[in-house]
RNA sequence: GGGCGCGUAGCUCAGUGGUAGAGCACACCCUUCACACGGGUGGGGUCGCAAGUUCAAUCCUUGCCGCGCCCA
């Protein structure tokens, strides 16, 4: 017996229990070992990460696809594992300390990195159990970290020898300084925002008695950061600019510091912008920094004036005067800093022009500073504005590493997908900068690198190693940085799966990947790195297909963030829906190239086509319908049932080409549709009454078949029902869904059936519009008839032989009681099939008969005092009106000989087709409409 | 400024060079023995605007308008 199911679907009570059943029993990844290999790398969520909404559909997809392929066979491999994610896992234990008036320079580094661990193995990890939740079927057995001591050996591996090869290397170069973190970061962390802020106007007076052609002794500069005056190193005009070429290479004498300066030509001052002329201060601006170079000052000898918290310092000139020593860059907390006293000291010394308006009185008046909107980097993180600041930092030559990902892109052995985002990776990758990977830090992978008393370094994967470099006098400091978090997880792909050793088996079997599943968000953070390390380290692309999804943002297309309040909790959902419809969501909105918006109705909707499928399976049951014993179809001889197995075969195939473009929501469609529409709504009700063997048989067996395609969709409900269905005969306990075997229907579409069950299907479709337009109320049963005459004898034994065979169906769900063959004797009793041939009595037409069409033939339903004539004759009229209007329309097509000459023949024989039949149809519905008076 | 994408039914979205589709919402009918988280039947769109290519444009091209994202 099937094992009966409750009358009601409750997700939560099955969730949990099929699980841990997977999990418990292996069943992620069941021993395979001759299969062919599938694998997918989860890319690892933040170890202090809880499950977000953009994680549910990142996480939705993958699922599928491993589901997917495997059912289809094959040895899949979902890795997954947690980041250590440097910042942010430092800021969470910093943050506790700070809580309890603690902080990590009371601590030793050693004591600090343990007190991180102790937090990673208390709390970290939460987003594992959640994922978990989502019904993922990752390899939970071969969980990793990315600073597990096999995977920090291979990312200090790789650090050692791309260092051997020059790839990776040490340069003073301005990094993007998070002053509140103090550490720099990536220019992909720093986000611009517009802020109101203000530009100055300055008089920097030339020395030695030089003036301009106009007799001015001074040049105009501007600038929103005042401050940076104090580090202010040349005053760049363009080498065209006519207003400033008697002056180029002469000097100016900077207020307040009194540095002595050059002024240079540089393309990098615009002779349209403000005075033509720009101060520049290579330490800390980027721009400035490059016109600094070209001006022949060498990094190391620019000037710093910020500490690393960005309070002002001395100058190596020595000329910041000591009242400004210590002041924060700008106004902090209320207090001025060095940028109000700049301002302050300007104005006093008369180096300021003020910025004279006109207010609505006509008045003028003098403002220190014009007001501005002005793009300012803030760190993502510390939330910051970022000082662009002249360190000592690791690079990797990005640049040499990305020309591989680029080829391997353009020729296609990568397919990005949805591949408009090809563009976005060329565009980054051709203009990559150097790729800064050292951090300030003390949580990650510490650099493998040693200093001696001389500042040389000593790069080796251990100290004992760097010793015997340096020489045994030397005495060795390490680096205290360490590495840029998507420096480790850039190796991801491969050394999850056992590299560097290559003859590790997994690294064998499983590497490439076959496709990373990725928001478009992370393209460059992670997504590019990996093809960049590894391509350079393993000497192959890490997978050959990467798919980019979008954002899942708010029910109002917002973006979802933490701070406007409107994040949706995809836990929240699946208590309320159930994961299985939170997944079918993602996957029905998921179309290539588009953000999610989202829409509780439509998570309701899935749940409620949950239950649908629960009910249907529940419906089954009671009607002595179990689990199929084989992967083929079953044999079967109704049309009915070849019918909707061939419609098993046309599902299949639409769901396999689906997944296999990787359009999740025409997947999704498909097997919706499927047995919403075709299994539940018609073939149940169709075989109704009539549970023969073979129907029973069928029946089973096409279940079987939605179970098994919804299953990557649906995990939880599909395994439940699996096994409700599964305990006749075959034992299922110890074959479950999960790793059962995708369709294999064996079987054809039968085209004599379709067409058969789809003119039932159609006239059932007919015969209930008609009704219902025409108020027939629901419980009555009719007798409808059609016209001997216009039909063929062909047409007319074919007609008659339907309506026995399925006269039961047709009077059941049409409520029809009757049809008859006008001008002949020929009645057929749908109820029981019984065909009366009382040739005697010639059945003709009623006065009064209403038509209505369907496939192909008009039928009568002769039903005086019963139909609303007015509303038929507007039903009528609307009819007569619409193929009036196609009919017109194609007349004049056709009357168009450009299109008879020009266009395809299928084209114009379709439109004559068309046109014959609506014109037909004018003639035949007017007529109607006279009969009715 | 450069790049990408979007604009189709009230809402959320598919789609196609040859009479426009889905889900939800809406209207009406149905307490029919799987399911009201249901069944049935409907109404509703000059497919952003304009020009061009074409026998034919919602679909291709160009421009414009509006919205979004990324990069500078």
């Amino acid at each position: 017996m099937t094992s009966e199911l409750s009358k009601t679907f409750d997700p939560a009570a099955i969730e949990q229990r099929w699980y841990s059943h997977w999990e418990k029993h292996g069943l992620f990844r069941p021993e395979r070992p001759d299969a062919a290999p599938y694998t997918i790398v989860n890319p690892p969520p933040n170890v202090t990460g809880s499950l977000h909404i953009g994680h549910a559909l990142d996480n939705t997809l993958q699922d599928i696809v491993i589901r997917y392929e495997r059912l289809r066979g094959k040895d899949a491999l979902w890795v997954v594992g947690t980041d250590h994610a440097g910042i942010a896992t430092q800021m969470v234990v910093e943050r506790q300390m700070e809580a309890r008036q603690d902080k990590r320079t009371n601590y030793t580094r050693e004591e600090f990195i343990a007190k991180v661990w102790e937090w990673k193995h208390e709390s970290g990890g939460t987003i594992t159990t959640q994922l978990r939740r989502l019904g993922c079927s990752m390899d939970w057995s071969r969980e990793q970290f990315t600073m597990d001591p096999h995977f920090s050996d291979a990312v200090m591996k790789v650090f050692v020898d791309l260092h051997a090869k020059g790839l990776i290397y040490r340069d003073k170069r301005l990094v993007n300084w998070d002053p509140k973190l103090k550490t720099a970061i990536s220019d992909l962390e720093v986000e611009t925002q517009e802020v109101k802020g203000s530009f100055w106007h300055f008089r920097y007076p030339l020395a030695d008695g030089v003036t301009l052609a106009d007799g001015r002794d001074y040049i105009e500069v501007a600038t929103t950061r005042p401050e940076t005056m104090l580090a202010d190193m040349a005053v760049a005009v363009h080498p065209t600019d006519e207003r400033y070429a008697s002056v180029v290479g002469k000097d100016i004498i900077l207020p307040i510091t009194g540095r002595r300066i050059k002024i240079v030509t540089d393309e990098h001052a615009d002779p349209e912008l403000g005075s033509g002329a720009v101060k520049i201060t290579p330490g800390h601006d980027f721009n400035d920094f490059e016109v600094g170079k070209r001006a022949g000052i060498a990094a190391g000898d620019m000037l710093n004036m910020l500490n690393g918290e960005a309070n002002v310092c001395q100058t190596a000139d020595g000329l910041v005067p000591d009242e400004f020593i210590g002041l924060h860059r700008f106004r902090r907390d209320k207090v001025d800093g060095a940028r109000e006293l700049v301002v302050a000291r300007m104005k006093e010394l008369g180096f300021l022009i003020p910025h004279v308006i006109k207010d609505k009185d006509g008045e003028t008046q003098e403002h220190d500073a014009e007001p501005r909107t002005i793009q300012t980097p803030f760190g993502d993180r510390g939330g910051v504005v970022i000082e662009p600041w002249l360190t000592d930092q690791w690079y990797v030559d990005a640049e040499t590493l990305a020309q591989a990902p680029i080829k391997a892109v353009r020729n296609g052995d990568i397919e990005i997908i949805p591949k408009s985002w090809e563009k976005t990776f060329f565009n980054w990758m051709e203009n990559i900068q150097p790729w800064c990977v050292s951090r300030q830090l003390w949580w990650g992978h510490q650099i493998p690198a040693w200093y001696d008393q001389n500042g040389q370094v000593f790069v080796a994967l251990t100290e004992a190693e760097a010793q015997a470099k340096a020489g045994a006098d030397a005495v060795l400091t390490r680096d205290s940085d360490v590495l840029d978090t998507w420096f480790s997880s850039a190796l991801w792909p491969f050394a999850t799966l056992g590299w560097p050793d290559e003859d590790a088996p997994l690294y064998q079997k499983h590497y490439p990947n076959d496709l990373l599943i990725s928001g478009f968000d992370i393209l460059f953070f992670w997504d590019a790195r990996m093809a960049m390390m590894g391509r350079h380290l393993t000497g192959e692309n890490p997978w050959k297909r990467l798919y980019l999804h979008g954002l899942v943002r708010a029910a109002d297309g917002a973006k979802m963030s933490k701070s406007k309040g409107n994040v949706v909790d995809p836990l929240g959902l699946i208590d309320q829906y159930g994961a299985d419809a939170l997944r079918f969501f993602m996957a029905a909105m998921e179309s290539q190239g588009r953000d999610i918006k989202m829409d509780d109705k439509r998570v309701e909707g899935y749940r409620n086509f949950a239950t649908k499928l629960w009910n249907a399976t529940r419906f089954c049951q009671a009607n002595g319908i179990g689990a199929s014993t084989t992967l083929e179809a079953a044999a079967a001889t109704s049309a009915v049932n070849r019918w909707i197995i061939g419609e098993v075969v046309e599902t299949l195939a639409s769901l396999d080409k689906a997944l296999a473009d990787l359009r999740f929501d025409a997947a999704a469609n498909t097997i919706y549709h499927f047995v919403w529409d075709n299994f539940c709504d018609w073939y149940i009700e169709l075989i109704k009454g009539n549970f023969d063997e073979e129907t029973r048989a069928v029946a089973g067996w096409v279940l079987d078949q939605i179970l098994v395609m919804l299953h990557p969709f649906m995990p939880f409900i599909t395994e439940e029902l699996w096994h409700a269905q599964g305990q006749i005969g075959s034992d299922r306990a110890d074959y479950p869904l999960i790793t059962a075997k995708w369709p294999e229907p064996a079987a054809q579409v039968d085209g004599a059936a379709k067409a058969e069950v789809e003119w039932l299907i159609a006239l059932l479709t007919s015969v209930r519009s008609f009704r219902a337009e025409t108020s027939i109320p629901p419980g009555l049963k009719i007798v409808m008839g059609l016209d001997r005459r216009k039909l063929t004898e062909g047409r007319f034994n074919e007609l008659a032989s339907l309506f026995v065979k399925h006269g039961p169906v047709l009077a059941r769900i049409g409520k029809l009681e009757a049809v008859e063959f006008f001008h002949t004797g020929v009645r057929i009793n749908l109820s029981d099939g019984q065909l009366e041939d009382r040739t005697e009595e010639r059945y003709v037409l009623p006065g009064s008969g209403s038509p209505f069409k369907a496939v192909g033939e008009e039928y009568i339903v002769g039903l005086e005092g019963l139909i609303d004539i007015d509303a038929e004759k507007a039903r009528l009229t609307k009819a007569l009106e619409a193929s009036a209007k196609e009919a017109k329309s194609l007349e004049g097509r056709l009357g168009n000989a450009n299109f008879v000459d020009r266009a395809k023949p299928e084209a114009v024989d379709k439109a004559k087709a068309d046109f014959a039949h609506h014109s037909a149809e004018v003639e035949r519905l007017q007529a109607a409409l006279e009969r009715l008076g």
